[in-house]
DNA sequence: GCCGTTTTCGGCCCGACTGTTTTCAGTCG
């Protein structure tokens, strides 16, 4: 879709029109060199943790310091931030046919033979390549066959089913039972080890398919049984080593097997990033060292060393690649390309699952939880914590049963009655209040401030303009009750986009106040996602990772939610839900006086 | 278009698999 008449303030905003302008250029034939430096830059300003058009304002020249974006992509960003759009995208744009780029979406479809169809066989859009397909225009074409032609149409019904990327816990569901089935739970001798890799690995927002790795010296019937498994659609690909294979739900799972001594070369190829494994290569050549799945080697200056009986230096493990390269170890959830130097360190006290010990935000059958205060207690207790917050929703969501001031008062009188009754974990009253359109919250200031915590959440008017929702949110980081801000965008991936506040000035009064900013675990929020972790640390606050737990089993979605905070950097001391019962109690105390 | 103790030009990761091909181009990850 041409984005280039929109308003363009936001990194994901500029990064959709560097990778537009990248689609553009390969379709109008240009240097492949070219294209790949948008589509990096493009990558770049998605996850770059400093906000990009506020930059290109005040300091320009600062833009070049993000890698993979230099003087000209600079220029480009500030054309697009004070004008709007992109002269370069615009002519483009005028030369290409309007439905071409999303043929390049196409499986089986590259820029070389979507500019073929485009220039030989007239070809405009995903309908007019249908027509021709049917009329046999494109099998008349060399280099398509019959196979390519089958192929291609399936293709086109792929896509009209409308199915794009998925949840991360779709993938994590499928990545493990499909492990489980070609291991034979943990019975099957030929299976060595076996791991996922991919965006799943990197704990990315969503997933475009899955990446499984089995360690095995008997590939052939793995492939088979893989093949075969229950619910596949169709097999788009299987050879020795490597097989593909779409799921009933349109999910794509690739399947590779491979030998054990060179798991941790496959397993760090295959985790990517794209742009990671590219610097890790770099470093390679530096040391005149060659790095392929295989494993690293010394460069002899010929192609393919694993083929020629040439030892690797290291191939087992990721850990001995990143030592034999002199470079830090980088924990999955860090393999992007952020920053100037994608190489650099992890922070040290990078946040880890086993450093969580409380949850802040839960719902009872008060509202619309499945579980009795005494149930969530029970349930949070045998997960080792020290604390749980009750924080039902408040009276405005009436979908979600909110609570009546009157109603919640006799819940605080019914979770204090409970404390005696499941002894070992502290149990707060709290609430998940509404943050209104206008900013103010739903319960008077007399009922929040009985409250032992406050989660103040967006749940509503979830269009409003940047700047009206930056000024809803700042009114409820500012309101002296507030603790924690919930889902602070309000955005359900793959669904609805949410608010677009400004997350620098949010963060810098939340870290002012001492009020957390939410990372909520739920996979179909993520929200704040990873690149505003970045910017919310940056300033200085605190973040909070929570369950928003409705169900005993919404527990589990911590991992998504810790492996979020680890892509934004996050770190122990910054979470407020690795703070030990007395240094939470001390932060639940804090001044709240102070103005900001 | 980006990048640089091989730095202002000349590189830019590389191997598996498919389909259409008789030796390889294109796509994908």
């Amino acid at each position: 879709m041409p984005l280039y008449i929109l308003p363009v303030s936001s990194n994901e905003a500029i990064a959709a029109h560097l990778s537009h302008l990248g689609d553009l250029l390969e379709l109008t034939g240009a240097n492949v060199f070219r294209v790949n430096a948008m589509r990096r830059a493009s990558r770049s300003a998605e996850g770059a943790s400093v906000d990009l058009a506020r930059l290109a304002e005040s300091e320009p020249k600062a833009l070049s310091s993000v890698d993979g974006i230099g003087e000209g992509i600079a220029a480009r960003i500030v054309e697009l931030v004070t004008t709007g759009k992109c002269s370069e995208e615009a002519k483009l744009a005028a030369q290409v046919p309007a439905g071409l780029p999303a043929l390049l979406q196409l499986p089986g479809l590259g820029p070389k033979k979507v500019r073929r169809l485009w220039q030989e066989a007239g070809v405009q859009d995903i309908a007019s390549l249908a027509t021709r397909l049917d009329d046999g225009t494109v099998a008349g074409m060399t280099g398509f066959g019959a196979k390519s032609v089958a192929n291609l149409k399936d293709s086109i019904a792929f896509q009209a089913r409308g199915i794009g990327r998925f949840r991360l816990d779709v993938g994590w569901r499928e990545a493990h039972r499909l492990l489980r089935l070609l291991d034979d739970q943990g019975e099957n001798p030929s299976v060595l080890r076996t791991a996922f890799a991919g965006s799943l690995r990197r704990s990315r927002d969503s997933i475009g398919d899955v990446d499984l790795l089995v360690a095995s010296d008997e590939g052939l019937p793995l492939m088979d049984r893989f093949c075969a498994a229950p619910d596949v659609e169709r097999i788009l690909a299987r050879g020795d080593t490597k097989a593909s294979i779409r799921l009933h739900s349109g999910l794509q799972v690739d399947l590779r097997v491979l030998p054990l001594a060179q798991f941790g070369a496959a397993l760090l190829y295959f985790t990517g990033s794209k742009e990671h494994n590219v610097a890790l290569r770099g470093r390679a050549q530096d040391r005149g060292l060659t790095l392929n799945e295989y494993g690293l080697f010394p460069d002899d200056g010929e192609a393919a060393p694993h083929t020629r009986g040439v030892k690797a230096i290291a191939a087992a493990t990721e850990e001995e690649i990143y030592a034999a390269l002199e470079t830090p170890f980088l924990p999955p959830e860090l393999r992007e390309v952020y920053g100037d130097d994608p190489l650099a360190a992890p922070p040290a006290g990078l946040l880890e699952l086993s450093h969580i010990v409380c949850e802040l935000h839960s719902h009872t059958t008060a509202s619309d939880g499945a579980m009795s205060i005494e149930e969530l207690a029970h349930a949070a207790k045998a997960r080792g914590f020290h604390t749980i917050a009750v924080t039902d929703h408040s009276k405005s969501s009436a979908i979600a049963n909110g609570l009546s001031e009157e109603r919640l008062r006799a819940h605080i009188d019914a979770i204090h009655a409970a404390r005696a009754r499941v002894p070992g974990i502290q149990i707060l009253a709290g609430s998940e209040v509404d943050i209104l359109a206008d900013g103010s919250l739903d319960y008077s200031d007399d009922l929040l401030n009985a409250l032992d915590i406050v989660v103040a959440s967006p749940h509503t008017s979830l269009k409003q303009d940047a700047g009206t929702a930056t000024r809803r949110l700042l009114r409820a980081i500012e309101h002296p009750a507030v603790d924690i801000i919930g889902h602070p965008t309000g955005r359900v991936i793959l669904e609805r986009p949410g608010l677009e506040p400004d997350i620098e000035a949010l963060a810098k009064a939340a870290a002012a106040r001492g009020v957390a900013l939410e990372i909520n675990a739920h996979p179909s929020r993520l929200d704040l996602r990873d690149a505003h972790v970045r910017m919310a640390l940056a300033q200085g606050a605190m973040i909070a990772i929570d369950c928003d737990v409705h169900h005993e089993d919404d527990f589990d979605n911590l991992r998504f939610g810790v492996g979020t905070g680890r892509r934004g950097g996050l770190t122990k001391d910054r979470c407020v839900n690795a703070m030990g019962a007395d240094a939470l109690q001390g932060w639940l105390d804090r001044d709240r006086t102070h103005a900001s």
